[in-house]
DNA sequence: CCAAAAGTGTTCACCGTACACCCATGA
DNA sequence: TCATGGGTGTACGGTGAACACTTTTGG
């Protein structure tokens, strides 16, 4: 029940409102998204994106993170609103609007993450292979993905995929997996170094019997650069 | 009191929920943003952004474009969300999210918007010299205004400030003021009719004493294509 | 010495930008 | 005939795309 206070509060009824999250990040070459088995009804056994209830004294952002991090685990990572899905009967309990964001998790972070109470499971699955998921939320990884490949033009988001040290030929992969098509290692080179982003280590990456790549960072670590 | 039914509904308070509207057109060779002056607490007396309560059976966007009708009689018109701001104390009254939403309004429409019941006044201001704002509407005016000028790069967008039927020269004038700087003719044309999305009308505009200019139409109105 | 991935320059086509003059009309 | 906005083409530079061979390492 509200807490009624001595100020103006509106008469009608409420909706209940929602963060859901599309977590992406990149693993075995593929671009893959963590989802949740649902333990309770509605949609029980069927699999969602992580997300929850807003409380009442809590910023959006904020519910998304804390909602993310008991779910499965993860923080500290890029998140971004996305858009508010609220049609009428897109939940069968109650008139529920669903804020929701998209984060991006680096290729190395915990591979497997832990499943919450209310989760009967947590695993990352393939974006081209999705099973059936609960609720509309087929319709917000599709709005999720649009906008994070709509992004790689204008933004240097990609770099949130990858590890605090990674190399050129890892991230044209991270590059080439996003877009779905393979690019050319020159121009891919010339372009990413132009952006003056990142800087070698100094040091080589020996990651087997070949030729060792040389490592590189992003010189901001901070900073969410846009292009231009 | 929110009508309890048979089917579970979360048992914590539940925000309110709003929709805000930022709505754009060009006036007098200006961006100009129509605002409401509050006619009731809080904030009473100080402009805002047209908006109201979601009800509890309505879309999210029949909200939007409800309360643009009733608050100002506008319909019809280009309505986009945009963003969901939901700050714990953006309203003192109680919790209220606030998914809010941009429009453009051809040049010709409606000169003199009418004021509702909950209003005071109804009016255009330029975006350049807009009073103070209630809320955080200052916040999301800004990031409407953002959107908007980044749209123009990679959309037809502008195309929806534009009456039916209009010259080229009117069009450019309303590029040069959105992005604030002059467009050499020659290119601006080019690039316009190297779109296809426009066609002559045929007819000749005769607006005073000089040469005629051509009027053109954009071919598929329906569309709101993005380039590329 | 062989396999496999790392690393490196040049050429060309296209697009956005800069730029100046004549045309049609009403007064 | 003059003032005013309408209408038109070319030349240049920069950027993105295509393209193949040498280097370094481990086995």
């Amino acid at each position: 029940m509200r807490a009624p206070k001595e100020t103006f509060s509106y008469p009608y009824p409420h909706p209940a409102v929602t963060t859901d999250v599309v977590v992406f990040t990149i693993r075995d070459e593929r671009l893959s998204i963590l989802l949740v088995k649902r333990a309770n009804p509605p949609h029980q056994g069927e699999w969602a994106l992580p997300g929850g209830f807003l409380a009442i004294d809590e910023d959006l952002d904020a519910c998304a993170a804390r909602e993310l991090r008991e779910e499965t685990g993860i923080s500290g990572v890029y998140l971004e609103q996305l858009y508010t899905f609220g049609a009428t009967h897109r939940d069968p309990r109650e008139r529920v609007i669903s804020v929701t964001y998209y984060a991006l998790v680096p290729q190395d972070a915990l591979a497997t993450p832990r499943a919450a109470s209310d989760a009967a499971d947590v695993g990352w699955h393939p974006f081209e292979k999705l099973p059936d998921l609960a609720f509309d939320h087929a319709d917000i990884i599709a709005m999720a993905h649009q906008r994070l490949v709509a992004k790689l033009d204008y933004s240097t988001i990609a770099f949130q995929f990858m590890p605090e040290v990674f190399t050129l030929s890892e991230l044209q992969c991270v590059y080439e997996v996003l877009l779905n098509q393979s690019l050319d290692k020159r121009n891919f080179r010339k372009r990413i170094l132009s952006l003056e982003l990142i800087e070698e280590t100094g040091k080589l990456r020996r990651s087997g019997k070949h030729r060792p790549a040389r490592e590189y960072r992003v010189k901001h670590p901070k900073r969410v650069e846009i292009i231009k």
